[in-house]
Parts: structure tokens; C-alpha cells; sequence
DNA sequence: TGGGAAAGTGAACGAACGTTCATTTAGAGG
DNA sequence: CCTCTAAATGAACGTTCGTTCACTTTCCCA
């Protein structure tokens, strides 16, 4: 049989995952201390390894829950047999809905590089490509203008998205706009039309 | 009379700067110690503290350094009165360059963000805008399509160019020619052409 | 040849780090 | 009621951190 979740409802593990996930986001990996997350949650920092084998080992799990809501989000509307350029505008809206939701765990996935944590990092390497790969499959179904490097159009749409996280403030306009506003924008172009090809 | 850079030709602070700029490049400010910087330069920690005042006052001359070499690279483009899309690409040129230059100067000033490091986070964040404010500039002499956010396409073409630090590895295409094409499909947008407007 | 400033040493400081563990607390089930 | 277990405590460990400082080395210039 399974552990059984009794007790109150689920482990409050959740919690410690959560507080984790926010001030990783909100300061980083290294200059968030296991001190600094116990305090944020009301807790002696012992209480941390009850549940968890190491910062690191923290770390991962809030990728691994990052990864999930994002891929979560993305798959849910790659199988709604959208047209390409629908499904690009549609999983690059829930993708920054995401990044830039309170909660840190996709923030994390996107500020923290595989690199800077060596115990986790072929882990966290594997969680990344895992979800980029979505958007090669939904790059790969548009319909292109003969030459278009589509590797580096992945990255430059993953780029301009993801570096929200720099400049984004709450109150301006809101994600989905602006996922569709460059998504729009990479599909025809800003210059003015008339006098091309 | 200036202190005259006699002795040798030039100081050695500038070697204690390239190791550190080095280091905060490849593992960020947080993770990398001033024991690191010292082993690296086959120095002892103290030494450091005859050039500068403390870890924050290396970041700052740092940064200071890798915004002087974007905005000086930038600056030389923009007053050869080109074309203003020419400009724009020769700039991001000039600006890829420097992200992806073996040297940590730019890459830090790209991946450290100033709320990270809150002693000298003001003269980060005054930096920063120092040296956007040129995209701006670029952006704003651009003939565009009516309606077109500005400021969400400078954050595009900045976040596009700026992601290359997350997976550009040697070997691949030029700094140039990614900068290139990148400015290319903002400009006239990626879909096929001929069924529009 | 000798004085002096710049450069670097090496040891030490208090504080904060990740982590461990014997012990206490608290609630659910037989 | 009493036990069993998960949860949390709180003190401690060894290490590393940023930083200081009295002292030595180096070498230009007068």
C-alpha cells in the first residue's frame, strides 16, 4: 500500500517546496541560504531535511514541479489541433503566463542555469530540454519562408520571452498580449508593408 | 600633473579585473569567491584589497568596463549615418559580439542583474539604462508599422540577442550573422510571404 | 646608493554557510 | 490510555566566506 496522504490532506513538504521556489526566484540559487528559507517559512533549518536530502536536492525538486507546470500548460494546447501559428500564439501565452506568475517555480526554470549547480546540473539540463523540445515541434509545423533558420528562430522567440522576467512589471500590460504581440510580430515583421518583393 | 602610469605601462589592476570579470561571467557573482579570483590569478586574497574595496566595488568596475565596451562599440555605429534598420543591425551586431566575446565584461553585464548584488544595485541599474537607452534611440528611428509597441520590440530584439549567452557555443554561426538574421525576421517577419493584407 | 611608494604576503577575525543528530512535540489508531 | 510515527527543535560540527592588517618584497627615481 502507499504511504497514505492522511493526516491532514497532503504533506506539507508542498509548502517548504513553495518558499523554496519563491526566493529562488526572487534572489537566486546561491544567494538563498537553507537560514533564509527556513525563516521565510517560520522554521528552524533542520526541519528543511526532514523532507529534503539537500539545498540541491531542493533545488531540483522545484525544477522538476517548474518544468511540469510549464510543459503542463504548453501540452494542453499543442492537442487542441490548433492551426501552427494559433498553437505557437496560444503555448507561448500559457509559457509567459507562467514565467511571470507569482508563484517561482517556472521563474526559477528560466534564471537558473543548468551550470550553476554542478551536483544537479545533468538533471536540470535534462528538465530544460525537455521542455524546449515543445517548442521545436511547434516551430517545426510552421510554414516558413524558404532559408528560415528555425533553431535560431526557437531561440530568439524563447529569448524575447523569457527575458520578460527582466523588465516585466505587474500592471502593464498583461502576458498574453505580449506573447501575442511578438509572436505576431516575428510572423510578419514590424517594417512598414507595401514596397517588398 | 597625473599620477603618470609609469612602472611598468599600466596597472595590474586591470589583470585582477579581467579575472574577475572572467569568473562572474562563467559562474556568476554569488558562486564565485575572492578566493576564487585570488587562485586564479595566482595572488592571496588580500592583494585584491590594495585595488578595491570590497567584492561589490570589483562587480561595479566590472560592469562599468562591460558597459563601456557595448555602449562604445554601439555609439561608433550609430554616428556613421546609415539607414536606421542598418544601424539597428549593425548595433546588434556590435552588441553580439561583445555578449559572446571570450572575455566576462559584457557577459556580466548581461547576466548579473542589478537587484542582485543590493550594495551597488543603483549603479547597476543606472548602467543598464545607460546603455539600453541606445537601443531605444535605434528603435525609435525605426518606420514601422502603425501601431507597433516600441518599447515591447527593443525588450524583444534585447531578450533575442541577449538569450545567445544561454546557448551559444563556438563553432556555430558567427555573432554576425545571428544578429543578423535575427534583426532580418523582426523586420520582415518569418512566415511565407504573398497571402496578406 | 639609498629612500619610498606600490604590490603582495600570510595569518587571523567574526560571521554565515550546509549539514547532522539526539531530543522533544503533537496528533492519529489500536 | 498508550503507543507509534511524522514533524520539528536547537545546538553543534567543520568549512568557507568577506575583510583586515602588520609586515615583507620589489624596483623606480633622485
Amino acid at each position: 500500500m502507499k504511504p497514505a496522504p492522511t493526516r491532514k490532506e497532503s504533506a506539507p513538504q508542498q509548502r517548504f517546496l513553495d518558499g523554496a521556489a519563491d526566493l529562488f526566484a526572487r534572489n537566486g540559487y546561491h544567494a538563498t541560504s537553507i537560514r533564509d528559507i527556513a525563516r521565510a517559512l517560520g522554521v528552524t533549518p533542520g526541519a528543511i531535511y526532514a523532507h529534503f536530502p539537500s539545498k540541491a536536492g531542493i533545488l531540483l525538486a522545484v525544477y522538476e514541479a517548474g518544468v511540469a507546470r510549464i510543459t503542463e500548460a504548453v501540452d494542453h494546447v499543442m492537442q487542441s489541433g490548433e492551426t501552427p501559428w494559433i498553437a505557437l500564439e496560444k503555448a507561448c501565452h500559457r509559457h509567459l503566463d507562467e514565467v511571470l506568475a507569482d508563484n517561482g517555480y517556472a521563474r526559477v526554470v528560466v534564471r537558473v542555469v543548468p551550470e550553476d549547480v554542478a551536483e544537479v546540473s545533468a538533471d536540470l539540463a535534462r528538465l530544460r530540454a525537455d521542455y524546449e523540445s515543445r517548442f521545436r515541434h511547434l516551430v517545426d509545423a510552421l510554414d516558413l519562408a524558404p532559408g528560415t533558420n528555425r533553431t535560431l528562430l526557437r531561440f530568439t522567440l524563447l529569448g524575447a520571452l523569457n527575458w520578460s522576467q527582466v523588465w516585466y512589471r505587474p500592471g502593464l500590460t498583461a502576458p498574453g498580449d505580449i506573447a501575442g504581440e511578438i509572436v505576431r510580430n516575428l510572423k510578419d515583421g514590424v517594417a512598414v508593408k507595401g514596397n517588398e518583393a
